[in-house]
DNA sequence: TTGACTGTAGAACGTTCGTTCTATAGACTG
DNA sequence: CAGTCTATAGAACGAACGTTCTACAGTCAA
């Protein structure tokens, strides 16, 4: 049958000698459907090896191709493993093995509120992103707080909130900060009046506070993640 | 040499004949130093994996952990997996292969603010997590919009912060939901008097919406992130 | 209708894989 | 000091790997 496969396995392959295939055609009714399926296709070539990747965290050998995409040899895979190649879906490295390129799967960016929800058809188009890698770049120097108390509630930081820190070696004015301040660690906004450095909090309830004896900036507060 | 490794290799391997090794020993002193030495040894089995595992996407190969843990043997490596799947870091598939357990890195949590911060030490004990799962558990369902306008803003939602947002069957009173309302779209409390359901704004600038034509709740905010 | 192109089947090949067995140096135990 | 345990070296092995070549049916374009 040519390139449309994964129908019933029997019916693929070659024509055996003596069969005489129909010459009728439609063409374009003919062309215009295989277009539309090699689209679908597509997708269906893709799919498995993204859950593949998600379920064993590693990617299939061709021998495990051949099942998954209910081919009966490994040449077939090759060809297929190509062509992903070409779309730079995958890569291959030095020893042939493949390695995913574009498979892990993001949550869809769709810009602001007012933008809409997108259709199906438009779901191929949109952007796509990780959130590990876009909260703690630097895994070595990150920490995660929990929010306590509602000092910082005018900057949207509200207790239970939790707050990726990162330890820095100089700290700027205007960036939120985990201090050591008298002997106690806190979260405020770092300001700096002339040459003396202070903390502000984000509520008017509270005032802003001078250090005494000891101060220390422990992190910065690099983001804030609330799960409802 | 036996298990103090990674010294220069060719000063590792067994003594020639006719070498005949010193015998005396302080043995308690020796002994303290191999136990440091070993649990030091250990973190230099496992990082090197992780940094492989983070660059290349995949596990290597045993003629690759010769070379990343300056074996000369696969059969040493063969017997270090056997350790390494005995702790649980990684675990062997139906044919052998090494997939990974806990070798992704994540971000480590510190609790509240008051904790303080953890000395090199202690930073094994620490628990760590993945802001990809814990914020977007079911990807196919979720999308990413960012915040205009600031009607939200005594929920903690301030212009500029990404939502994460979840198309669901129902949605429950309480909820932060996106909605498409007469026409336009809005994020907003969902609440609920009587039989009917209406929209309001979490800034004391703004008042509730009551629907008059059409009313179409399209997802509810399971998350707010913001980055500095 | 012809010729080129695409996609799969099938077989053979050399390489790399993880496993296993033996040997041994050094550390540890009593 | 002798015996045991731990960690590595080294060699041999069968299975699995990805590659390549040939053949051919079906599609497509001229």
């Amino acid at each position: 049958m040519g390139p449309i496969r994964n129908s019933t396995p029997k019916s693929s392959g070659r024509v055996g000698a003596g069969v005489i295939s129909n010459g009728i055609h439609n063409y374009e009714r003919t062309k215009a459907r295989r277009r539309a399926y090699r689209k679908k296709m597509q997708g269906e070539f893709d799919e498995p090896l993204r859950r593949f990747l998600s379920e064993k965290k590693r990617m299939p050998s061709f021998a495990e191709l051949m099942e998954i995409w209910n081919y009966r040899t490994k040449s077939a895979v090759h060809y297929r493993i190509q062509e992903l190649a070409d779309r730079g879906v995958i890569r291959k490295d030095g020893t042939g093995r493949i390695v995913p390129l574009r498979l892990e799967k993001g949550t869809r960016l769709l810009g602001v509120v007012e933008a809409g929800f997108p259709s199906a058809a438009e779901e191929e188009l949109l952007d796509v992103m990780n959130f590990d890698e876009f909260l703690t770049p630097n895994k070595e120097s990150s920490y995660i707080l929990k929010v306590k108390g509602d000092s910082m509630k005018d900057a949207g930081i509200q207790p239970g909130d939790m707050v990726i820190v990162e330890r820095k070696n100089n700290y700027k004015p205007g960036q939120i900060v985990i201090a050591m301040i008298d002997g106690e660690y806190t979260m405020k906004y770092l300001r700096k009046r002339g040459e003396q450095h202070y903390l502000e909090p984000a509520n008017s309830r509270y005032k802003p506070i001078f250090p005494k004896e000891s101060f220390k900036i422990e992190a910065a507060v690099t983001a804030v993640v609330r799960k409802y």
